[in-house]
DNA sequence: ATGTGTTTAAGTCAAG
DNA sequence: CTTGACTTAAACACAT
């Protein structure tokens, strides 16, 4: 994970809302989710002025997790254990700060029946081990097809499926990397230059690669590709009744941002 | 007991 | 001035 700059406010309170810090502090980790613990962590290290008053800002800050349609909710692996869920960002809130301004927003940030908790919605994945064909280097497809034809199971349960093999047959893909830019707000909020968002695209960044280049029993993670579905998963989830014409099915295609 | 998450409510502040 | 974004506080439920 690449080490941020300290921001330099000392103990003076930084010009940004709850909600910017908690973005930035998902858009900076390498899987763009985060548990609470780690939320608080990140503004702790970067903002020592919220190294005091802990009770009182960390409750806004919960309440903007709950609050703002802008964070969605991802159950943990129940495996691994831990309090609460991961936290990450609405797709199409990444880039909710325009202009670069992490100060107020033009509007806020909402979304017609959002589901927030994705844990008890329904999922179908065929083929789970052969899930996600790579395309080309820079698109995934995944199909959600009709229960009856596949494996159907709940997003919680998915998250806990115990896949032995990589989900890509190949061996590790040749993932796009975004060059390494400097950690100033203008760069965590802007997007790539080159960087495409394709209508009705479920939007997926896999500009951090650490993980794809260490082996597998040297990983933290239990299996990269696998981690990198449960985003997939949980945020094509999110979509899948907005987006998809016949309902609850079909095919999402996720574009990583990156050259096209 | 503590951490996490939800909800309500009242207040401040800035943009239009 | 009005509206809406945001902050702060607090009560409560639930999970670990």
């Amino acid at each position: 994970m690449p080490r941020p700059l300290k921001m330099t406010y000392g103990d003076q309170k930084p010009p940004y809302s709850y909600i910017s810090l908690t973005a930035m502090a998902i858009i900076h980790s390498p899987q763009k989710l985060l548990p609470l613990s780690d939320i608080y962590r990140f503004i702790m290290e970067q903002f020592p002025y919220y190294q005091k008053n802990i009770q009182k800002w960390q409750n806004s800050l919960r309440h903007n997790l709950s609050f703002n349609d802008c964070f969605i909710k991802i159950p943990r692996n129940a495996k691994k254990g831990g309090k609460g869920s991961y936290w990450t960002l609405h797709p199409m809130a990444f880039n909710m700060f325009e202009s670069g301004s992490l100060l107020r927003r033009r509007k806020r940030f909402q979304v017609k029946n959002l589901k927030k908790d994705m844990s008890n919605c329904n999922i179908s994945v065929p083929r789970i081990n052969e899930a996600g064909p790579y395309l080309d280097d820079k698109c995934l497809q995944i199909d959600f097809t009709e229960p009856y034809m596949h494996s159907h199971m709940k997003v919680a349960d998915f998250l806990n499926y115990n896949i032995s093999s990589p989900l890509h047959p190949l061996g590790v893909p040749k993932v796009p990397i975004r060059p390494k830019r400097a950690f100033t707000i203008e760069n965590l909020i802007s997007p790539d230059s080159t960087c495409t968002l394709r209508k009705n695209c479920v939007h997926i960044d896999y500009r951090e690669n650490e993980y794809f280049n260490e082996p597998l029993n040297k990983t933290k993670l239990i299996n990269p590709y696998f981690h990198s579905l449960n985003v997939l998963t949980a945020q094509c989830n999110f979509y899948m009744k907005t987006n998809l014409h016949n309902g609850q099915y079909g095919r999402i295609s996720c574009y990583a941002q990156s050259h096209f």
